[in-house]
RNA sequence: GUGGGCGUAGCUCAGAAGGUUAGAGCGCCAGGUUGUGGCCCUGGAGGCCGGGGGUUCGAAUCCCCUCGCUCACCCCA
């Protein structure tokens, strides 16, 4: 047992059974991407590392602790697996000089994402996501999509009650003026803030509105919103989202405390969280980044995009649906075929291949065992029709057809097998 | 990296003041129906009781170590 070799920590195998449920959640968001005009993109798994730390930012956890990072073989620099994807469409945006040609770009992707992290509930080491992009406009109409977007694929899984929380950065300068005036406020106090916290001062101050320490989250409450740091064109951007929200009927909760991971965010940052979760119980979140582009060597280019975690959105749908369990009834548009003996099985096996040439799902068993058996293993596979084929019915150039819903049975030639088959499969489910 | 909980059959879990053949339900296989599933009945297979060490006449049970899973913290999708 402890030296089995099993899916390394943090990664899982998604296993047939739940394979229909990613199916879903992909179809969903390959669905509403074409509904609002995104090209899907599929960029490489790894990338040079000195993309993520440009992108990301040298200081974060992420860069620093978190990426799976190793020499590339050969003479090349070193590699990382990617830990987000919007690093590398921005470094395919500007590598294939979209600024020039069509600066404007719609892109979505999905796919698997790497951090050397503490697996819990809803966070792997191997994670996927699903998100979009949108580069080339500071127009607030993009933000707005986006977020509209990413609400139908949740829609479109089934997750109607996800709750939306809103918050702006502002731009660098904004941002710097807010950032001075918390730390001076909370540096006044420090001697009431957890150790976490006063290690986030140095850090990253903006972390500390998400403590969950009582005394810290008691003196947040004195801090001032950034609403009084804004710039005028930031103010006039969020209110245009605010606006532009209220015109599609979104509801949202202003969260002055939201502070999104990453630091290339400006502007609009938005949160996605479902109930349902526990502790970590955002399904997805985004941002405006304005930034970014022009740090990663293309020209200012305005952009806006989120990602959704699948994992959490997966697990979010399930809780949903559990104490429906609907298993056993249905019958599967299958045709099991049983052999009473050997003899029979060469017929049987060309018997198959017609069928499935025809276009109808069938399948035998490799080795024969007894009818019993065949007809527990088809009753098992929820086969809606199954082919008997014994030596009597071939000597008649016969076989007996069964609906395995009803139980009626009946023999048919050989030749008419594909239409008795096909019309029990097109019989109403039971 | 830190802390809590948990590792017994394929799955979910009983069993722990140490005591001899380790249990249940579900699942699986087979028989009841020598050519017919689902329901029912009967039987069967299947456990280094996570691993290692220690205490003891004796350990699933007590002690130590270790690995794994899990939840939470950090961080984050």
């Amino acid at each position: 047992m402890s030296r089995q070799i099993k899916a390394p920590r943090g990664t899982f195998d998604v296993l047939p059974d739940d394979v229909p449920l990613w199916l879903k959640l992909e179809a969903a968001s390959r669905e509403a991407f074409g509904r609002y005009g995104y090209s899907e993109i599929r960029t490489p798994l790894v990338e040079e590392t000195r993309l993520f730390v440009r992108g990301i930012g040298e200081a974060t956890d992420i860069v620093e602790k978190e990426m799976y990072t190793f020499p590339s073989k050969g003479r090349d620099d070193s590699i990382s697996l990617r830990p987000e994807a919007t690093a590398g469409i921005v470094r395919a945006y500007i590598q294939h000089n979209f600024h020039k040609k069509a600066p404007l770009q719609k892109l979505a992707y999905m796919g698997p994402m790497f951090r050397y992290e503490r697996p819990q509930a809803g966070r792997q080491r191997q994670f996927h996501q699903v998100g979009v992009e949108v580069l080339g406009t500071h127009m607030p109409e993009a933000d707005v999509e986006t977020i509209a977007l990413a609400l139908d694929v949740f829609k479109g899984v089934g997750l109607l009650d996800v709750d939306l929380k809103l918050n702006t950065m502002g731009c660098t300068k904004c941002r710097d003026h807010y950032r001075a005036a918390i730390s001076e406020y909370l540096a006044e106090r420090a001697g009431g803030l957890c150790g976490d916290c006063r290690r986030r001062m140095e850090r990253n101050v903006f972390r500390v509105f998400d403590c969950k320490v009582e005394a810290c989250r008691g003196l947040l409450e004195g801090v001032s919103s950034i609403d009084e740091y804004l710039c005028g064109d930031c103010a006039t951007h969020f209110d245009g989202v605010v606006r532009l929200l209220d015109e599609l009927d979104i509801e949202y909760r202003r969260d002055n405390f939201l502070v999104r991971g990453l630091d290339y965010y400006t502007r609009t940052v938005y949160e996605f969280a479902h109930s349902a979760l526990g502790a970590r119980d955002a399904v997805g979140g985004g941002g405006r980044y304005d930034n970014l582009v022009e740090e990663l060597g293309g020209p200012p280019t305005g952009a806006v995009g989120f990602s959704i975690g699948s994992e959490a959105t997966l697990l979010a749908v399930a809780d949903r649906s559990t104490g429906g369990s609907s298993e056993g009834e249905g019958f599967q548009a299958l045709a099991a075929l049983v052999m009473v003996d050997e003899s029979v099985k060469r017929v049987a096996f060309r018997l198959l291949g017609e069928l499935r040439c025809r276009g109808i799902s069938a399948d035998m068993p490799f080795e024969i065992k007894s009818m019993k058996a065949q007809m527990r293993a088809a009753n098992r596979r929820r086969a809606r029709a199954a082919v008997i084929i014994g030596p009597g019915e071939l000597d008649r150039g016969r076989v007996k057809v069964k609906d395995m819903a009803g139980g009626e049975e009946i023999e048919v030639e050989i030749g008419r097998i594909v239409d008795a088959v096909s019309e029990i499969l097109a019989r109403p489910a039971l």
